[in-house]
RNA sequence: GCGGGUGUAGCUCAAUGGCAGAGCUCCAGCCUUCCAAGCUGGCUAUGCGGGUUCGAUUCCCGUCACCCGCUCCA
């Protein structure tokens, strides 16, 4: 008897390239994202976000900003402008680092990154010896001129990241907040690099959203408050509902650190093609602030009274893609399931986003049962009980079923149908995505009914 | 930027050097209609630009976009 082959590990969640394409369709299809330009043949690594593909990122936005500002006392907000002039950058390093010198090999043509080749006289694909063109400096920053003339004088860059915004006003918000160490600046905005190649999907843009935040510590306490965010962070996305499974904490190794970083641990998550990053958690030390004091000739440090002690705080940087975020949201609440259909041994397939209500795009779609116009004056007053407080959608056409199913496709938490008999008994149904369950509620107690399912 | 692949309706796919089809979706109508029901009707496509040809969605060239590699890190 031949032994048993070994069991397959079932605690290792493997990547599902399928679903890859099932998002991107389903982006396309219901109106989240649409590649930028289309009718005019579309321009590559932009993508336009459609009128739910703004809801959820908004909400992605709007749950870090509650998570990292709104329930905490001591962090802060900021919006720095995204034109930039070259001063900022010479000091934070990405003139120069956030350059790749680039090599072609002139026998095989390929391209390679010099400070990455083994043997800067050999290519590593074809063997050929002393093949390379001149070193060509890529930089990754976007500039462009600001003011009439275009001229090395004028120039100014796209940000990179939001996070220098927060460097260079590290003594406007510490004067004006009154904020000591341990405290933090978040902020979430649009960054923009100049990708050599973008690609799957929303991951890697050019232009992009950041959500970050800098947490000035005493240089003591780096250490800490580097473990304490990066359990912090990992929470937020566990709490919004991604399985535990597709997410991990992975520390970088000492060679892949970039320039400012003395410890850098990234958010994973298990996209279609692999673990992937979400969310880069750094310790940057006292770089960024050290390095605007010496180019601006600012004092960048905090006195502290009691101690009394000078210093330049370190930093520690949670720092996450707002765009990817959502891709992953999407991504970990895909879910397709077969519902019976009545009188029919086959069920039919049943697309649902199993989305946490508080990104969902729309927390509650509002169905008169049919476009009889005396169903109108009841949908209209739940409609206009509900809009005040919560995202709503609105839909009257084609058999309610169908109407479900629509809404199970945007992730849309609960359905309330207005029937015939809420002209007798001024009471709804409401439907739940999930379990698809439905309660008979009364008009008046509905906002009392949804409201604790919604906060959840 | 290099190599490989792809490009037909909103989606999934047919077909053809000679009027481009289907299924689903979507829209309108009927139906006191609660999980993509039914019936009737309707909108919508050869990525873009050249070339060959009497005629090109089809063949050729270019271009754009996407996907896979080389990349990279929010």
């Amino acid at each position: 008897m031949s032994e048993a082959p070994a069991p397959e590990p079932l605690d290792v969640e493997s990547p599902d390239p399928a679903l890859f394409d099932k998002v991107v369709n389903l982006c396309k299809r219901r109106g989240f994202v649409f590649p930028s330009a289309e009718i005019y043949g579309g321009f590559r690594s932009t993508y336009d976000y459609g009128p739910v593909g703004v809801l959820l990122l908004r909400n992605v936005k709007e749950a870090w900003w509650r998570s990292m500002v709104q329930l905490r006392h001591d962090v802060v907000g900021l919006d720095a402008a995204i034109l930039s002039p070259p001063a900022i950058w010479e000091a934070s390093g990405h003139l120069q680092n956030f350059t790749d010198p680039l090599v072609d090999c002139k026998v095989c043509r390929e391209r390679f990154r010099l400070d990455k080749l083994d043997d800067p006289e050999v290519c590593p694909n074809c063997g050929a010896t002393h093949s390379f063109t001149e070193a060509r400096q890529f930089n990754l920053m976007f500039k462009t001129y600001a003011g009439p003339v275009e001229g090395a004088g004028a120039e100014v860059f796209l940000r990179p990241e939001t996070a220098q915004g927060m460097f260079v006003n590290f003594k406007n918000v510490l004067e004006t907040s009154r904020k000591r160490p341990p405290f933090g600046i978040a902020q979430i905005g649009k960054s923009f690099r100049n990708e050599i190649t973008p690609g799957n999907f929303v991951f890697r843009t050019r232009e992009f959203e950041q959500m970050e935040m800098e947490y000035f510590v005493p240089p003591s306490e780096a250490g800490k408050w580097y473990e304490y965010w990066c359990s912090e962070r990992l929470n937020w996305y566990l709490g919004l509902g991604i399985p535990a499974a597709k997410l991990r904490l992975r520390a970088h190794e000492t060679d892949e650190l970039s320039h400012y970083s003395a410890g850098t641990s990234d958010v994973e998550f298990l996209f279609p093609w692999g673990w992937d990053e979400l969310e880069g958690i750094a310790n940057r030390t006292d770089y960024d602030l050290r390095q605007h004091a010496k180019h601006s000739g600012e004092r960048l440090e905090y006195f502290d009274q009691a101690a009394g002690e000078r210093y330049v705080p370190h930093v520690i940087e949670p720092a996450a893609g707002a765009t990817r975020a959502a891709m992953a949201f999407l991504m970990a609440a895909y879910d397709e399931e077969e519902v019976a259909r009545e009188g029919q041994g086959k069920g039919e397939l049943r697309t649902v986003l199993r989305l946490h209500p508080r990104i969902a795009p729309y927390k509650v779609a509002v169905l008169p049962l049919s476009k009889k116009p005396e169903l109108q004056a009841p949908a209209n007053e739940v409609l206009g009980l509900l809009q005040p407080h919560v995202m709503c959608d609105y839909d009257e056409t084609q058999a309610i079923g169908r109407r479900y199913r629509r809404q199970d496709e945007l992730g849309t938490p609960f359905c309330v149908t207005v029937d015939f008999d809420t002209l007798d008994d001024h009471a709804v149904t409401v439907r739940d995505r999930d379990s698809m369950a439905q309660d008979r509620v009364p008009i008046a107690d509905l906002l009392d009914h949804l409201r604790p399912r919604l906060d959840g």
